[in-house]
RNA sequence: CGGGGAGUAGCGCAGCCUGGUAGCGCAUCUGGUUUGGGACCAGAGGGUCGUAGGUUCGAAUCCUAUCUCCCCGACCA
């Protein structure tokens, strides 16, 4: 029997261990407002990483970073009507701009310094990135504009879970106008790939990228992209959108270039956005009953070196060890990037240090002690294999210099490792051979379960059909995901009308 | 926002029913003995009991309001 770190295992309650595994692995905690976390030094740094990654991604594509506004004002944002219906139930306001004493010994909104006009707090930034546009473009030499920026967004949410939904996050949104549509769904696509290379590259999280279904689009867009991520308890994580928003968007915000002819033309849009909910994915798709296992690109420290130290005189001997070991780590490359070591010499004891770091999820552990020391050797622990067979701790007692010959390969292979088996539990948790809503019950019957997704073809109706079908799926607690770009040819009729189908669907419990 | 549960030391909890100025375990600090699977012994420090009102001679305890968290539902780019 392993004794684990952890004292609730996924098994035993999913919702609880995630929550777990964010407070030991020191990653987040409640601020005392509502729907709002503190992120603290580990989520932090591996929203660092993420930001460090994605943001050479999207300069690489040609997008350049700014900076627009936390307040909108209410006239920009009421101008799309669609976006308005969307967003207008979760909208933080800011009313007034000066306290005055209540005469209780508080402070209060001063009636006097009402706002002639309320602020909204960005949910997103479409309409006044829209508003900025409408200057920026004039010609068709302007096209196409490509902007982005990593911010904050609020959105009022009754219901809040740290990384996967609070009521602030952060973010980057991508927005860009384009002379057609063409280029448009191009951007929009190119997004899309993006992120699942980012996923599946840097978070080693296997994804399915595909287009949401009508009824699941962002308020306003024409075409709403998603990947989405299976979580370790079969749930769906929308990991990340990419939105082509036609026309609307530029009517609404007088985006118009003269094209070579004279004529003035209404821009095509596109926006596309990943956030700290990544955080979340990251933890669900790789956590194990000890914490999170974090993969080596995203890891602050990749390698972290615990002295084994006993307050006598060989100390000294270990520490010197430790920084040679330290700086020969540091001048190697992973990943094409320095590797990042952490000789964590805190004053605390090393077997406290260890699990911590186990918690964390730090790729690669070294335990160096006197023995270490005196033989040339080092202590590896590979979080993505931390067990032994007999279940006592994998310990690989190592020759430094061979150590340091395989350390990049070791990191190369934990990362590839968490992908495979990642890739591996979603393949296998993907059903086609489900027929019918009786079947589609019956799978996802037993809610302790990973019963995964269903992917069924369909023939896309729409309107009242369209409804009755979300409905049904919805009295299952199911939703549909997207409709993978890579499914197979349809080869038969539509699972839920039986007409002839036009594309394949996934179907699932989310998050 | 509806239903349910909870808020007492850094963390986990008891005390509340039946009001009398707060306790346990872990963690922390000091000293000693230890040390490669989260050490042991001894001593010590730390809490306006979520917040604000009310009842009372007296409130963690009773009443009211409010904030925050968790679960279920509705909602959800």
């Amino acid at each position: 029997m392993v004794k684990h770190a952890l004292s609730v295992t996924r098994q035993a309650d999913f919702a609880a261990w995630y929550q777990e595994v964010i407070a030991e692995a020191d990653m987040a905690e409640e601020s005392g407002v509502r729907g709002c976390m503190v992120i603290k030094p580990w989520g932090y740094g591996i929203w660092e990483r993420i930001q460090t990654i994605m943001d050479a991604d999207i300069k690489n594509a040609g997008v350049q970073n700014c900076y627009f506004p936390l307040f909108i004002p209410l006239s920009f944002f009421s101008k799309e009507a669609d976006h308005v219906d969307g967003f207008a139930k979760e909208m933080a306001v800011v009313t007034h701009h000066r306290l005055i004493a209540d005469g209780k010994g508080g402070l209060t909104p001063d009636p006097e310094a009402k706002l002639e006009e309320p602020l909204i707090v960005r949910p997103t930034s479409e309409t006044v990135i829209g508003a900025a546009m409408s200057r920026w473009v004039q010609s068709w030499r302007d096209l196409p504009l490509k902007v982005n920026q990593w911010a904050n967004v609020v959105r009022w949410e009754m219901r809040t879970r740290m990384f996967l939904r609070t009521s602030e996050f952060l973010w980057q949104e991508g927005h860009t106008a384009h002379a057609t549509r063409e280029c448009a769904m191009d951007e929009t696509l190119r997004a899309l790939e993006m992120y699942r290379n980012f996923a599946e590259g840097a978070l080693a999280m296997p994804v399915v990228a595909g287009e949401k279904p009508e009824h699941e689009r962002f308020p306003g867009a024409v075409a709403t992209y998603s990947i989405e991520a299976m979580m370790q308890d079969g749930k769906a994580l929308q990991a990340g959108t990419s939105h082509y928003l036609g026309t609307g968007f530029a009517e609404a915000a007088g985006i118009r270039y003269q094209d070579k002819d004279g004529g003035h033309t209404l821009c095509h849009t596109t926006s596309w956005g990943v956030s700290t909910r990544m955080i979340g994915g990251v933890i669900m798709t790789h956590g194990d009953d000890d914490g999170l296992r974090c993969p080596p690109r995203i890891a602050p420290h990749q390698i972290v070196i615990v002295p084994m130290l006993r307050d006598n005189d060989e100390d000294q001997a270990v520490i010197d060890y430790c920084r040679d070991l330290e700086q020969k780590l540091k001048g190697l490359d992973a990943f094409r990037e320095p590797v990042r070591v952490l000789f964590d010499a805190s004053p605390v004891k090393a077997q406290t240090k260890r699990w911590g770091w186990v918690k964390k999820g730090a790729p690669i552990i070294l335990e160096i002690g006197p023995r270490d020391v005196a033989n040339g050797k080092v202590a590896m622990i590979r979080r993505d294999n931390l067990y032994k067979d007999d279940g006592k701790l994998n310990t690989a007692f190592l020759e430094k210099d061979a150590f340091l010959a395989d350390v990049v390969a070791n990191l190369v292979d934990i990362q590839t490792n968490l992908f495979e088996q990642a890739q591996t539990r979603m393949q296998a948790n993907i059903r086609r051979d489900v027929t019918d809503m009786a079947g589609l019950a019956a799978h996802f019957a037993d809610s302790n379960k990973n019963a995964g997704w269903v992917e069924v073809q369909w023939s896309r109706p729409t309107a009242d059909d369209l409804e009755r079908i979300v409905e049904q799926l919805k009295a299952l607690k199911l939703t549909m995901r997207n409709s993978p770009m890579d499914a197979a040819p349809v080869d038969g009729a539509c699972f839920f009308t039986g007409g002839a189908a036009v594309e394949r669907v996934l179907i699932g419990r989310t998050y």
